[in-house]
RNA sequence: GGCCCUAUCGUCUAGAGGCCUAGGACGCCGGGUUCUCAACCCGGUAACGCGGGUUCGAAUCCCGCUGGGGCUACCA
């Protein structure tokens, strides 16, 4: 069987990780189905007060960063389009004047105020909310006086009064759901736009998709959606449903702005690669440990991997928590599997401008010495500004443990003596290193006995670097050159007086 | 509350009745390496929610309980 899978977020907000979850799946599914399997892109934007053109932009834009390439979608066409339901609305009337016409569904002409009263009274009843069918039973004269007087209408879903619902889900086996207990949804809106539950059924029987493979909080309405199937008459070619895992918050709700970031934007704005959250999203599906993912440095390869190990069926049922800790692990992974020549080209196509004070010459090897020490590109930045920057030190900040004052003073002075005697020419990473090392071992040190050069160091990546945890310190020097180190090697003594 | 889904280390997971003394990865802890911090290497910590069945044998199958989650809109 011709396999076609769809992903179908609505913009009403930033791309969010759920989707590009979901998204991955169908589109593994689809490739892991063979050749002919099909993946396509369906923008929801049926909520006209909530979606946005930038808010489709942006997810198609994030679905696209991440690699994860459809085969139909509102901007590439297909056979079945269009693929935005803002632009579909002929075919959901004839659809919804279809249902009417058989009886299948019905006009509700019910005021918002009248519903909340009625589930106010059904709450206060300890009944579960439902629609209690009133419009169900207008005569047609009613029907037609409402209409003339242009009062507002919605359409519903004539659901059966008894039996059960029983469909069979990918995941999950054999799930029953008895009738009394669905609500008889509306289909069309007052304003003419149909609710999810009509347009995604329509949709997905005019564009072939074979399997629907969502979120797990579509199940309750599953029922809903078969019933329409059924309606249609297209109860012969219902798809075959899975219903994903919903992915978590640390605290196990649904995943949540409120609780951890959830848009993709945010990701790459902080210098996430599109890899590590792909690979990342992947081991949440599977979390067997494929070392050879981590060797993939191209979206299209790493999804290419993962689909040859992909099966839906096994999918764990237990909803992921999303780990912000094992996502900033992996993207250094990968970030580590580049050549500091590459991580140049990384760091500018993500947006960084190195400042004119850091010469071009020395970037390549400043990259080198960085990546090994960020996880994410936005830490970048702040770590070698220093090269550019002197660092604004305060007495404080040359207080160290290990280091008595007296002691650091002595250190910084001691430095800028042994460091003089370096020619202009032999200003180099080794040359440094030796000489400092032979300058403090030869030390006497009245206020540190015994001090060693590891604890006489940090006082110099101070003066220097303006931390104690940074790059490496002779590195450092060699790059920023004697005269500058020397200067900020005395800058330091002097704020210790 | 009602309906539905679900349950292996803190987290992601492996596990398909005997290969389980439950494996890997992140995290954490310890060690090595080292000019700081990292990176890297080595080692350690830590789980089958509880109670009943079925079976010669259960993490695995069944039932109940408990915990977690979702849905309960003219949002998706």
């Amino acid at each position: 069987m011709k396999v076609r899978t769809r992903v179908a977020p609505s913009p009403t907000g930033d791309p969010h990780v759920a989707t590009a979850y979901v998204a991955m799946i169908n589109a593994c599914f689809a490739r892991a189905s063979g050749g002919d399997g099909r993946f396509i892109l369906r923008i929801e934007d049926t909520d006209r007060t909530r979606s946005t053109q930038a808010s489709e932009e942006a997810i198609l834009a994030s679905l696209d960063w991440l690699g994860l390439a459809w085969d139909e979608g509102p901007d590439v066409g297909g056979p079945h389009g269009p693929y935005r339901q803002s632009e579909r609305s002929a075919v959901y009337a004839e659809h919804a004047a279809r249902l009417l016409r058989d009886g299948h569904a019905f006009a509700c002409f019910c005021s918002a105020e009248r519903l909340e009263e009625m589930r106010v009274a059904q709450r206060a009843a300890h009944e579960p909310p439902h629609y209690d069918g009133h419009c169900l039973t207008l005569t047609h004269q009613a029907i037609q006086e409402n209409e003339r007087a242009g009062v507002p209408c919605v359409l519903r879903l004539k659901v059966p009064r008894d039996g059960v619902c029983v469909f069979e889900d990918v995941l999950r086996g054999r799930i029953e759901i008895e009738w009394k207990t669905v609500d008889m949804q509306v289909l069309m809106k007052s304003d003419g736009f149909p609710t999810y539950h009509l347009a995604n059924v329509v949709d997905d029987h005019l564009m072939e998709v074979t399997h629907v493979i969502r979120g797990e909080e579509w199940i309750s309405s599953t029922p809903k959606h078969l019933l329409l199937y059924d309606y249609f008459g297209w109860s012969g070619d219902t798809p075959t449903f899975c219903h994903l895992p919903l992915l978590r918050n640390p605290d196990k709700s649904k995943l949540s702005k409120r609780k951890n970031p959830t848009s993709i934007l945010y990701y790459r704005a902080r210098g996430f690669l599109p890899e590590a959250l792909l690979h990342f999203l992947g081991t949440l599906v599977d979390g067997r440990n494929d070392e050879a993912l981590l060797e993939c440095s191209a979206t299209s390869e790493l999804l290419e991997r993962m689909c040859s190990h992909f099966d839906l069926t096994r999918i764990s049922l237990g909803g992921p928590v999303f780990d912000l800790e094992k996502l900033t692990w992996l993207n250094g992974q990968h970030l580590r599997r580049h050549h500091a020549s590459e991580m140049l080209a990384i760091l500018e196509a993500w947006g960084y401008a190195w400042p004119p004070a850091i010469a071009a010459e020395h970037r390549e090897r400043i990259a080198r010495l960085a990546m090994d020490r960020i996880r994410t590109l936005d830490e970048f930045g702040p770590l070698v500004a220093f090269f550019a920057e002197r660092p604004d030190l305060s007495k404080a900040d040359l207080e160290l443990s290990k280091l008595p004052p007296a002691a650091a003073g002595e250190a910084l002075a001691l430095a800028l003596r042994a460091l003089a005697e370096i020619a202009d020419a032999l200003w180099r990473e080794a040359e440094i290193g030796n000489v400092l090392k032979a300058a403090v071992a030869a030390h006497e040190w009245p206020f540190a006995q015994g001090l060693r050069f590891r604890d006489a160091v940090r006082v110099y990546y101070v003066a220097v670097t303006g931390s104690p945890t940074s790059l490496p310190l002779f590195d450092a020097m060699e790059i920023l050159g004697k005269g500058e180190s020397l200067r900020r090697l005395e800058t330091a003594l002097e704020k210790l007086h």
